[in-house]
DNA sequence: AGACTCCGTGTTTACGTAAACATGGCGAAG
DNA sequence: CTTCGCCATGTTTACGTAAACACGGAGTCT
């Protein structure tokens, strides 16, 4: 208390916030000192440290980002590109990496991309690097894949999914698996074949879910009827439904998400037909609607917040370490049997 | 040309990232003349232009936003609290918000609160203005009214849903309106009144559309049942449900969300009512699924996109001229007439 | 008891940028 | 023909922090 406060400066505009070196003065240290305690170095004494602290919290002394990151070259921010937030899996996905981020000390920096031209995804790459990221995470890209697409190779990159034979490192949830055991799931309750509504062509995950269904039916010597495809939203789900109604036969739908499978379902009703006695359905996500639609929805759920802390450690690592293992890491997802399925219709 | 190329560095890991002086140098102009190019400067000439850019591109020169920040005081960046993704508002306004801000050149760093606790909030801002964020903005934080609560002054802050009393503008949708809308939508229809399943009491979205629905009755002199009390989820929705399933003469239910709405459908048609033909349900948000539910549901449509828009223009005026106006500003929602809803049960 | 070590602290420096100020040349105005 | 002023560019400086190095004093080992 040397009573050395310049501009004490209450709750006014911006008479310039305080900087160490006025903390340092307050509390009779060098500014070196409180970088010291500001890091919780332990070379500091207590009395010191004390000493520093109080000078910070009178002043209301915070630190400048800037600063920071201009000497040690770290942001501890990680940039996240998305194509927005409607889709459920995809807010589910950017909610859990932020959550998982924070944990670790991270802060995220979000860009959604509007379109899924070549363009737009370079735009956000720009960004992001001339903005202060220390990491990319990239949710969904299949544009990514172009080899035209040269991304800033400075820049750690750790992508949600996308193709397994990228550089960088993937997770994902294992999406053959989760196709594997509803197609499994139907054709155990009796079921001659499944149909399946899949996502749109250009997205792995729908790739990877379509593959897998054609394949256990192949397994199972059933037939594999023709495909259809939608774009994830309900309306589209809603139009391969009618398409389905007209087509004889069918007694099981495997919509490639759930958002899809309740556009079947109305199709479905509308068309008098009974869910599930006539037509058993099946969603992929679990979005919370699920269980509460009549009949409730049969689906499968991934676990977000599993693969978001794969994505965040994974990122921390390629940034602390330097390694980048372009490996694929797949979270296995979980069949929910719900009301929507059942036996097919005798006769 | 002049062969002054010292570390070329192909796709090597980290050899530094080239600075302004390097771009210089190659340049043969000084650095502030690079700047200057940088930042769109009137005043250099066309040649000189031509030349430094072209040597930004040999390089990959990426200009550093620290320290830039650290000499502007800018950071072209916006903090973003928001209580987690989960809810259908929540995602729908931090996507729009983060599109409008990077109209606008802004970057987003987002926060997601986990709990509601006056720590975890405070935590939160503490991250944002230790992180560099030129303004916050804060999406349906409730406890921010507690008057402990003290907001670091020097930073600009936007609500989304909040008391209206604050001492920061705020921008919402018209929640008032909108219940008015469902309320006389249901009287109109030749209901003798309108049961309400209301969403956390602790919300002011929820509250005010309580609130209008209660005086909506009351200007139609219809009588006033008593309020039940949901969490946002179709859970609670349900649970409402199975409630208004015993009492008697309800024809006509009022959720505060779509998600509710949904589970007191569940919970209406376990119970072998009808809808519409018994009860008529009305929900708030207009989710994607709504339209595709069995009935499809009435409900509200929000105006995310104009909510986002006046957020970031109120929070860019905030930043660069430095006023606060502590206005309200309300956008119309929409109604939104689907299956869910028909005159009431004749006898 | 003397040399050696470690601990708490201070001093100097670098990080990359943009603002502020400085400079020289060239055209316009008198 | 001289002077003024503007334009393109260069030079110097400040921003706030942490790393690197420096230094004195107290304890330890022989």
């Amino acid at each position: 208390m040397d009573g050395a406060t310049q501009k004490p400066a209450a709750g006014r505009r911006s008479p310039k916030r305080p900087s160490m070196a006025d903390v340092a003065a307050m509390a009779g240290v060098s500014s070196q000192t409180v970088s010291r305690v500001v890091n919780n170095r332990s070379n500091v004494e207590e009395e010191t440290r004390q000493r520093v602290l109080s000078a910070m919290r009178v002043l209301g002394y915070r630190p400048n980002t800037a600063a920071r990151a201009l000497v040690t070259g770290q942001f501890r921010t990680l940039g996240l590109i998305s194509f927005g937030l409607g889709s459920f899996g995809n807010a589910r996905t950017v909610d859990a990496v932020t959550k998982a981020a924070q944990r670790a000390g991270y802060t995220v920096n979000m860009i959604a991309v509007e379109s899924q031209t070549e363009r737009a995804v370079h735009e956000a790459f720009d960004q992001l690097t001339v903005q202060a990221v220390d990491g990319i995470v990239v949710i969904e890209a299949q544009i990514l894949d172009t080899p035209a697409l040269r991304l800033p190779p400075d820049v750690p990159v750790v992508m949600a999914d996308g193709d397994v034979s990228l550089r960088h490192p993937m997770v994902d949830t294992d999406q053959a698996l989760g196709a594997r055991l509803v197609t499994r799931h139907l054709l155990d309750l009796g079921h001659e074949t499944v149909w399946h509504v899949a996502g749109p062509e250009d997205s792995y995950a729908a790739r990877r879910r379509a593959e897998s269904w054609h394949a256990t039916l192949k397994e199972a010597d059933a037939a594999v009827p023709q495909m259809l495809f939608g774009d994830w939203t309900a309306a589209s789900g809603y139009e391969a439904g009618r398409v389905l109604t007209r087509r004889p036969g069918v007694t099981a739908v495997f919509a490639a998400n759930d958002q899809m499978a309740l556009g079947v379902m109305r199709a479905m009703i509308q068309a008098g037909r009974r869910i599930p006695e006539d037509v058993s359905i099946v969603g992929f996500d679990d979005i919370e609607e699920s269980a509460y639609l009549s009949p409730s929805l049969t689906t499968v759920r991934q676990d977000f917040d599993v693969v978001a802390e794969r994505i965040v450690s994974l990122m921390i690592d390629q940034i602390e370490t330097g390694t980048a293992p372009a490996a694929t890491t797949f979270v296995a997802p979980q069949l929910i049997v719900r009301e929507s399925t059942s036996a097919p219709p005798t006769g």
